[in-house]
DNA sequence: AGCCATATCGTTCAAATCGTTCATTTTTAG
DNA sequence: CTAAAAATGAACGATTTGAACGATATGGCT
């Protein structure tokens, strides 16, 4: 929950001493408010902001009711992926969590974390269900404990400004993928997006409304999963004249996406990973920049 | 309408202690009035000037007008309910937090939250989807909302003791409804029980492979959705052998299950609600207990 | 009006935090 | 390598905070 912590919670959390940590709040290198009496009080997602920013590593999270676990050593990304795989696997929410934040800890991008770790780990795990060495349930609970996981990383992320450009997005009927959405989502609200993912599973007109009433910047569209191709491309057309009359961006992505159904789309990019997503969604922040 | 608050209220909204709320009124750092009786009582734009002034977060106006705390009367569960409904139609998933967060500080049980609140507030939602009030966007937004809460929820529930006893669940191929079997596995934990969500949309034959390997003492099955009558029903029997086999109590319910139905099926338990699954639960606990 | 459950009152007290100073350790620069 | 500069951790009295307590006020009810 998002209630304040207190100067020595934290500073027994990342092990260093309370004068240091006041130090740094008053150079400004922690966000800080005070209590009327002048008490030092620091939210959970400043601190986690500031461990990362320094890359310094929590040695006590449980202090910070974080679910962040001490990890002695730096993983490589192969590791990580590796520990990722099998903690999924055995249903090792634990494992999993300890491996994601530290990643995230150690400044690994919410683009590399998607496309690389979770990503990577996700598709091992649907070759072993092709090769029969995984049971579904195991690939749906992996999914399970992700989508958990990158809740709470979520809500620690810092809260970008109102004034920040809206994105929105989801995935249409008959596609009932959550992580690729939920991970666009957590990747734009790092780029600096008002990012809101509107969930799974979603008909083509509701999403028109929501163009029409939210007049976000951005739309995305994640694709995982085509029941009827012609269907399909007959609900993309609907929402991609809707974007277009709104002046709204549109992306998408996907592995259901193939060169054929993609011929027959038009869009204003295309993304095989997250990667491509926030280097063209920050290629357009930038031109903003320049226009103003 | 100048509402005037009470320092509870005001204590609880703006994260700091009764006491520490008082001192500050004493000194004028907060303007408060009394009543004849001598109580303070606080006007919400003093409220927020003081937030500003201090340098806290700048809350919601609404916010303060939440009632807090007061335990379990009809009217306040009623005003929650209230304003969760509008913040997920909204899409105000800090207002939706608020709420539920104040109601589990509050000591409300999860099963009341789940029944009472969450499941009233997407059944008035889904009333107003049928009447063509809300968009079916906002009703999944707001599905996805409740299911970021309930993960943040869920990670700082305390955790069950390793010796506690197991149980696993979900829902089957076609229903795709997270939030229940989510909720259900919540409020097992709140009862003491090793609850695992394996997810959702799972083929029967992979939930009975679940049910060999990790030898649970209880099934849930959540059916908010059946495709086809026949082939859920074909599918159950599956599983309910299988229970039968290994000596696990198996409990279901959801909506889609009418009478009808269910009188073509086997089970230990049919639970309308959590409250009754929880019931349902806690004698097997007692007689366990009994039993060692 | 009187009753009752609950909230709030004012107060006290232990624990935490404040700002500050100072000795020690680590980093930087010559 | 050495000396200056910077950061750290510990200590101090003064202040703030949060939780407790019995007594009183509030609001709903008959």
């Amino acid at each position: 929950m998002d209630q304040s912590l207190t100067p020595k919670q934290v500073a027994q959390a990342i092990g260093v001493s309370e004068a240091s940590l006041k130090r740094w709040c008053d150079r400004g290198l922690v966000r800080a408010v005070r209590t009327a009496g002048g008490h030092r009080r620091l939210a959970v997602e400043d601190v986690l902001e500031f461990l990362r920013r320094t890359g310094r590593r929590p040695l006590n999270a449980e202090l910070l009711q974080l679910p962040v676990v001490r990890s002695a050593t730096n993983l490589t990304l192969e590791d990580s992926i590796r520990h990722l795989t099998a903690g999924l696997i055995a249903g090792d929410e634990e494992l999993a969590l300890r491996v994601l934040f530290d990643l995230y800890l150690a400044k690994t991008s919410l683009c590399d974390i998607g496309d690389r770790v979770i990503g990577e780990a996700m598709r091992q795990i649907g070759e072993k269900w092709s090769n029969h060495d995984v049971e579904p349930y195991q690939e749906r609970r992996a999914c399970e404990i992700c989508g958990h996981i990158l809740s709470q990383l979520r809500a620690v992320l810092p809260t970008v400004p109102e004034s920040a450009p809206l994105a929105i997005g989801g995935t249409l009927w008959g596609d009932a993928y959550r992580l690729p959405t939920l991970l666009v989502e957590l990747a734009l609200r790092e780029a600096g997006w008002r990012a809101e993912s509107l969930g799974t599973g979603l008909p083509a007109e509701t999403l028109c409304a929501a163009m029409e009433t939210l007049r976000p910047k951005l739309f995305w569209l994640s694709v995982s999963n085509i029941e009827s191709v012609p269907a399909f491309l007959e609900s993309y057309k609907l929402m991609y004249e809707r974007a277009q009359q709104f002046n709204i961006l549109i992306a998408v992505g996907g592995h259901a996406l193939n060169a054929e159904i993609r011929c027959q789309m038009q869009y204003n990019a295309f993304c095989d990973n997250l990667r491509h997503l926030v280097n063209f969604v920050a290629g357009f922040l930038a031109a903003k920049h320049l226009a103003v």
